[in-house]
DNA sequence: CTTGAAAGTGAACGATCGTTCACTTATATT
DNA sequence: AATATAAGTGAACGATCGTTCACTTTCAAG
């Protein structure tokens, strides 16, 4: 029978060395950071790791991270879960909050909160949220529109009588636009840093 | 006198390239995307945008993108201040929300939330926080910790009594460990992602 | 128009690249 | 212990790599 191949160890060296040079080695780095002889050992794994979607091939034959390596941010279960045991660690899934927040890199803003008028839904002054422009909001979406000039961040809603913005804070009322409502994005997240 | 390098043009054709291939492009690579018919002429810009911090250079000469080139999402003022118009859009500062949140990727780990006892605090149900391992809390930190064999998550304090939790909900008591207290983590960060 | 400084060219160099292949080594099962 | 299967070796190939250099082209200031 042949011998096995220790995926999990060979993708913790794929994290280091991505975390050192910031990009993927070739097959001779891998030979070295895998401790073969030869670079046509590193074909193997390689292929292993590549039908796993941790690598992919560029068009000039070059090996390329996904995101499966580069982002490092482990997922665990609820907070009553609590932490896993190092032993546990190991196999853990991976993401990039990059990947997971943002759809359309290119279309994506983050805004500053300034004003309580959202505070009951969870959005406080000084938030971060993360804004999609071009999309058609829906009701019940949080846009941020601009009402007769000044830019505002509400729900969005439509009746028979038009669209409207609902602030989330019972001293706000509901806003009809007098003359124009210009829905500039629509916010796909929130974000609190603290410290 | 000399003709000028247009390094807007060229961050943005990198950035392209990197989200077509997913690694920086050679000098001939560089070459083509530029419209240069020898790649010798990418050493300008190359040295230009080095020295911007765009790219870095690795041990074996090869070009390596910085998080400058590599994260998307542009950075705009408060909500009031709305967005800006395409043609000031090229100047925005880009950044990537992994590096802005996580300082140390290797301990930092994403907890869905469940219960309602950090609503105040504008943590929410099903809302995901990013909890950092291994730190020492400071009162008024959110932490998650292990009371009396069950993992929660609340500020943290301390008193001449010892350490207590203070949920942030009215119908909810501050806990005091009968026998233990381990703090999991410290929660750096709250995310909630809408649709 | 003249001029000078920088941008761009094209060729060359040794080094490293990805890929292939015949071969040797290692190991779990029989 | 024998055997079958896959891992690993080492050499070779043409292609591309980064780097250097003498040279030409470009273009704005004088």
């Amino acid at each position: 029978m042949p011998r096995k191949i220790d995926i999990a160890e060979k993708l913790s060296q794929l994290r280091a060395f991505y975390q050192q040079e910031g990009r993927a080695p070739s097959y001779a780095e891998m030979a070295e950071l895998f401790g073969y002889a030869s670079k046509a050992a590193a074909y193997g794994p390689v292929q292993k790791l590549t039908e796993l979607g941790y690598l992919q091939k560029s068009a000039n034959g070059r090996i390329v991270f996904t995101s499966k390596i580069t982002s490092q941010i482990s997922v665990l279960g609820t907070v009553q879960a609590g932490f896993p045991s190092p032993a546990e660690e190991e196999l853990l899934d991976t993401m990039s909050l990059d990947e997971f927040l943002v759809a359309r890199p290119e279309a994506t803003y983050l805004l500053t909160v300034s004003g309580d008028s959202m505070i009951e839904a969870g959005i406080h002054p000084g938030d971060l949220v993360l804004v999609e422009k071009g999309g058609a909001p829906k009701a019940g979406d949080i846009v941020i529109a601009q009402v007769d000039g000044e830019w505002t961040m509400k729900y969005f809603g439509k009746d028979n009588a038009g669209v409207y913005l609902d602030p989330a804070n019972p001293s706000y009322s509901r806003i009809r636009p007098k003359s124009s409502l210009t829905v500039g994005g629509i916010v796909r997240a929130v974000i609190r840093k603290y410290k």
